[in-house]
DNA sequence: CTTGATGCAAATAGTTTGCAGGCTC
DNA sequence: GAGCCTGCAAACTATTTGCATCAAG
């Protein structure tokens, strides 16, 4: 409600009114993904957030991933790779995602939401969510010499 | 269904072309797949094919898909299920996810192949395909009572 | 205090892989 | 006949779950 648009303050609003506890594991987690551009797997963020939380366990990045996901405050991005990769849900956006590397990038295209769809859509259902996904190969993947690991790649 | 081009047919020309041997299981899981509309998992394939094929395994149906994606043959979808689903390639197209059932159904919109990408994707790498994914609830799920498996859903 | 969240370890589930025999080419 | 493909079983990896403990409300 404040001007000041606190990300963490709003996410711990989000949380009580979902009748969610708000524990220093969730703010960090939510913490770590908000700063994060790459749209990382549990397993990277439980990485990362164990140089501020030294015992946080991987479990816990999985559950909490899950319950704020079913929340609607952080999405699971579709990736055909056997891994899930997540994101903090904001504004509507969308999805590059490089066939060599794997790294996923967001990039906004609201002439999209011009377009008028298929009448067949209607007999379908309800739309709630349009997300386009566009592959394709980067630049440090193609461009460099050989297959380098992009910028937001993430191989084991 | 005879003048037109037998798809079996071209799916053995193109294994020919590919180096990769024509065998009763990969014409069987080609057609199976081909037949199919609901973008089945790898293991649904399996059930399926074992009425012709009663002893093909699992692993088989695996790797055949996973030989045939990686020469676009067919498609892996991304779902965001910890779930692989596989169609055959054909004309482009997008799809209907529905969140309730987890159902996945195509749909054209050639339109969006007018609307100019953002600038910025040119300097991100080369594109290659452009996948629109609809998130909703389908009238399966939302107009019936309660959350009905719908038509092409996939629940264990 | 009460209830829900965390950590640890063990369990699952989907998917992949090694190896020996079979079937295409 | 040579080599790729299949089937079987065992291996992996990502993700989930049971349970005792701990912290948030």
């Amino acid at each position: 409600m404040e001007s000041k648009p606190n990300p963490l303050a709003a996410f711990e609003a989000a949380c009580r009114k979902a009748g969610l506890k708000v524990t220093q594991q969730r703010l960090e987690i939510y913490r770590e993904l908000f700063a994060a551009t790459d749209h990382p797997t549990a397993e990277v963020l439980h990485h990362r957030l164990r140089e501020k939380l030294p015992t946080i366990s991987l479990d816990t990045v999985y559950r909490t991933l899950a319950t704020l996901a079913s929340h609607g405050l952080i999405n699971r991005v579709e990736t055909a790779e056997s891994l899930s990769r997540f994101e903090v849900t904001r504004t509507p956006h969308h999805h590059l995602i490089c066939r060599e590397c794997g790294g996923i990038v967001d990039f906004n295209w609201p002439l999209i939401e011009r377009v008028k769809l298929p009448e067949e859509i209607g007999s379908w259902g309800t739309i709630d969510r349009k997300s386009v996904v566009i592959y394709g190969i980067c630049d440090g993947c193609s461009g460099s010499r050989k297959g380098r690991k992009g910028a937001s790649g993430t191989r084991k």
